[in-house]
DNA sequence: ATCGTTGTTGACTATTCGTTCCAGAATATC
DNA sequence: GATATTCTGGAACGAATAGTCAACAACGAT
């Protein structure tokens, strides 16, 4: 009855994402995003609302595609001790060649209470992060990697605090030998139950 | 010989400070400043050539002034383990009701690689503080306060690293018992050498 | 008191910002 | 093919942006 629109709402999201992540919110213009989507100011607006509108999306859209597949093997049935040391691994050797860091520490750091409807959506990704280190921490302990009497809650919310560390160094290209020194030391809070 | 300034150049510039600390370097106009400082354009060009020339002016006023008296107990003469576990309590219950979190790490990840020189003075920053904690915890392991097979140099790193996660955190006004469970598993790595 | 120098002031630039709007193009239904 | 509906492209909006400039004011030295 209509035509239809000529651009996936997911494809140019992901480019405004990635724009949004290279040089952050304020410091992107709507001419910017234009550019970079290939789609028309009035498609953008009529998409997504306003600049807010699509930054809010484009949070949503990194949380429900990079964050889910970052810590998939932590939410993967099964994965305990392992899938936490491989986590963090993957954190000490960043393919962030560009410095990007990761978009919700970012966008934290920038927006951080100003945005109520943002606010929100980080502390759910940052719930999420927690839990899902959480049950690992648990599946650890139930199979015996991990000293019975660990805090795992304290353990899982210190674990996350951690990974916002290593974002924020990774912003300023770090030596991957200091990074790989961190997390060596982080892990060490999971050492094995005394025989 | 000629007219003085009516105004004290670190007087305002802790103003700008504040204001940068406050809202981030690109949400901050010129005439933000001009009103928060109480001076005119003019006068505030003329005296720190331009928005980014007054950015990096607060920066390194923030270095010299705030993060000095934050690091001056671990800096200390004397300074060991006790310094570093106060140093980290302070930082679990922060007085920090405006969510301003560091002005450094807020700079890190909005600015990042972009300016060099603001790169540097960020590198410098977190150097020092690295340094503050490795001569704390070197005379930590001296005085038998730290076990000897510790590698202090990857700890100081590692807690320089962990600052920055509570850092972020802090701008979204956690639950102060959040932080402080972080911090008491982030100060486990400390624990004292088996007798 | 005068003069040379410097600070202050506010109007002014040109550009860019986020956002709106509308004429024309494209498509599905009839 | 006609019509209704939606999307597209670009012009245009006022406000805000970073930065400039020249007239004026205030001081120290003489």
């Amino acid at each position: 009855m209509a035509r239809p629109k000529s651009f996936d709402r997911e494809d140019v999201l992901e480019k405004a994402m990635d724009t949004f992540w290279e040089r952050g919110y304020e410091a992107t213009s709507i001419q910017d995003l234009v550019e970079c989507m290939g789609i028309n100011r009035g498609s953008l607006y009529d998409t997504f609302g306003d600049k807010r509108g699509l930054f809010q999306a484009a949070i949503a859209f990194y949380d429900n595609k990079v964050v889910r597949k970052a810590i998939a093997h932590l939410e993967a049935p099964g994965a305990s001790k392992q899938a936490i040391v491989d986590h963090f691994q993957g954190l000490a050797a960043p393919e962030d060649a560009d410095c990007r860091g990761c978009l919700i520490t970012n966008a934290a750091v920038e927006i951080g209470i100003r945005d109520p409807d943002l606010h929100r959506q980080i502390v759910a990704n940052w719930q999420r992060v927690e839990d899902a280190f959480f049950k690992a921490l648990t599946r650890a302990q139930d199979k015996g990697e991990v000293a019975a009497e660990v805090d795992t809650r304290s353990l899982a919310r210190y674990f996350t605090c951690v990974m916002q560390g290593l974002r924020v160094m990774s912003k300023l290209r770090p030596d991957p030998i200091v990074l790989q020194s961190i997390v060596t030391v982080t892990l060490s809070t999971l050492q094995a139950p005394e025989a």
